[in-house]
DNA sequence: TCTTCTTTGTTCTTGAAAAGACCTTAGATA
DNA sequence: TATCTAAGGTCTTTTCAAGAACAAAGAAGA
């Protein structure tokens, strides 16, 4: 007879680390608000508020404009309450970075390697250089966020198979930071991690988006209901090994022949580039290139866009997402890659699935890679769950 | 440091809500069980349990086995203490049930109509003919689910874009139900409603899951982590209109030109049967036939297959699911139509995405639409806040 | 066979925590 | 200036769950 919509906010009593959460996703700047959003009395709000702020988490700001009666104050929440540390690990480069709770970069370093670079010179060589990152920074770590390019298991926190990093799979990561910070490691792929980081702050409110790495390789990260997707073994997203028509016979370096990334990913636009007497050495500087007006550069980067449309349509038709965020290197070249990517889609794609869809460009373009890892990690540090238990064991 | 495993059952002190779903899941049969679960003291999960049993959703059964003291006594679901309806509605057929808590069918009615009937000509004999079903049933009727081909708005209870039911769009449906009982209505896409009903009972333990709906259209339901995805739009899962290219230029029934329907859909292989000289009226019929060793109609049938195999493909790199389950008309033909859709996922999809994955036929075959109908109604109707604040309101 | 142990389930006491009443603060409004 | 309204703090009451004590019922061992 009538319709039962789940609209409350939290089915139990809402803990002091839900509180936190309202407060930081905006959702909440007064007492007041907290107590009409979770229907707690203003006594409990506001003994959870004070132990929040005696823990730091929360500050209290201003007085705030006065609706009538007495102004309320403003509830902050600390950024500066500690750090989280994240490392994007690629084929060629890793980008490090320490970041504050809202996700903003205090210090970031980077460091080119050979491709095939192991585990314990790669990892020893990135907890060095954290620990000069660190040495200006006074907040303790609470987390630490890391990327790698294939398949992951969160968690065991390593590698589970990966056909660009080799040496990698099987080795648990978490103990190379054992010396580094007492904090907790989350691992997650490089496309999942660029995911997150387009959700970072909106805490889930982007809904259904698909967000694309286009850069060396082709990935997709899958967030369906604020929640990013994983898959059975947690290969879900893997666009780029998807056998299409289009490139017949060619061998991927995955081992197979006919993958869209033999026509589409970054290492095949490289070498086609080069095949056509412009040589370049990473994707990158192709995507310069067509910054730069280069019309061959141009033209690769629109096919590239047009083959993953193709794919990128069947995706679309089954997730009926809000938007498409396309990221990566080649993302760094947005209008001329998302020309391509359009033409397919839209050619190609149910008309009720691309009615409202947007394309955007990464929201965090070239740091998107660091930025989703601390996202990964303050997803986990942040959360309701792991706040109470930390406010329950600091006392 | 050390990773941060999110495995305690619940978050917040566990409520009766939570306690009847461990029994209702087999997961608890003693209160100890529960104890044990929860991390609840003796004397709470006593009280819950008495509150669960004299509103009549817990009974008290047999004497369990000694464990080397005093032997516990079972907690049984009270299966009898409701019923929900479910309607399935078709182009041309619709089933009615009425099914109790387990949702196991009590009583059942289908009805066969015009293509095109209108809501208020359809829902008044639906009404009529459940008032005839409830008669020799008790049990008060705790919640209706209705499914309809299309997309749907589940927060408004009406259709919102379904090209097979002209007529339906924009009309709420819940008012129909208002004399017959006052339960909540709740509505789904007939494919995510199939997937519901793969889920019943198994409390999402199955995970990822994409459930093909294979009738006169074809439809794609996907569960991730356990919960059925809708998409932005409720438009998830149109997997029938994408564009393909062994479509070429044929005119789909939605109005565009190489949807996948037009040469694997029901429709266009009842009339492809018809131009062979075989003329069917309807898919069920055609399957039937295939059934029987028909030829011609077994070819169609794998065809079929191997052309949704081409489009599940990418479907399966995307998701990851550990399983395939095949439903709809011409998922009675399981064998035959599954061997196509094999045979082109294998060769299309990623090594690591098909590995593992199993090809399942329809659990509850030709009643997986009423029952899923009865699973979305339980799913809300049994969720524990609900049953909580059933508790509440009846003191 | 009888005692003791173990596990289950109930009742009573105790303690923690949240709700609600009451009070203070402080700006808005007449 | 007086009064109203809203925000925030303090105290009392109520609720609810944990824990202790106790009863029940079978298992294990003397």
């Amino acid at each position: 007879m009538t319709q039962l919509v789940e609209n409350r906010e939290t089915a139990a009593p809402a803990t002091a680390g839900e509180l936190l959460e309202l407060v930081r996703t905006g959702r909440a700047i007064t007492r007041s608000q907290l107590r009409a959003l979770t229907g707690l009395s203003r006594t409990a709000v506001t003994a959870r508020v004070s132990s929040l702020t005696s823990a730091g988490l929360l500050l209290l700001g201003e007085e705030l404009a006065s609706t009538g009666g007495r102004p309320p104050g403003a509830l902050v929440f600390n950024k500066d309450a500690g750090v989280v540390l994240a490392v994007a690990i690629g084929r060629s480069r890793t980008q490090l970075a320490v970041l504050d709770l809202d996700g903003q970069e205090l210090t970031a370093d980077s460091r080119d390697h050979e491709v095939g670079v192991g585990p314990d010179e790669l990892m020893a060589e990135i907890v060095d250089r954290f620990r000069v990152l660190l040495e200006s920074i006074e907040p303790p770590v609470l987390g630490i966020g890391l990327s790698l390019p294939g398949t992951l298991d969160p968690a065991r926190g390593l590698s589970i198979g990966s056909p660009v990093m080799s040496g990698w799979d099987g080795v648990p990561l978490a103990p190379y930071f054992a010396d580094l910070a007492p904090a907790p490691l989350f691992v997650g792929n490089d496309a999942d991690v660029l995911a997150r980081s387009e959700l970072l702050g909106g805490a889930g409110e982007l809904g259904d988006v698909l967000v694309v790495k286009a850069s060396t390789g082709l990935g997709l990260g899958i967030i369906a209901g604020g929640r990013v997707l994983s898959g059975h073994l947690g290969a879900a997203g893997e666009i780029g090994h998807t056998i299409v028509d289009a490139a017949g016979d060619l061998p991927c370096r995955c081992g197979a022949v006919g993958c869209l990334e033999t026509i589409a990913g970054g290492w095949s636009l490289v070498a086609r580039m080069a095949e056509s007497g412009h040589p370049v050495g990473h994707v990158r500087e192709l995507v310069a290139l067509a910054l730069q007006g280069d019309s061959v550069a141009r033209g690769l980067l629109r096919d590239s866009g047009r083959e993953l449309g193709q794919v990128l349509a069947v995706a679309i038709n089954l997730f009926n997402p809000a938007a498409v965020v396309i990221g990566g290197d080649m993302g760094a070249a947005f209008d001329f890659y998302v020309a391509g990517v359009r033409e397919s889609v839209y050619r190609r794609a149910a008309p009720l699935a691309t009615r409202d869809l947007k394309f955007l460009p990464s929201t965090h373009g070239a740091r998107a890679g660091v930025v989703g890892c601390a996202a990964l990690a303050l997803d986990h540090v942040l959360s309701p769950v792991a706040v109470d238990s930390r406010l329950a064991g600091q006392g």
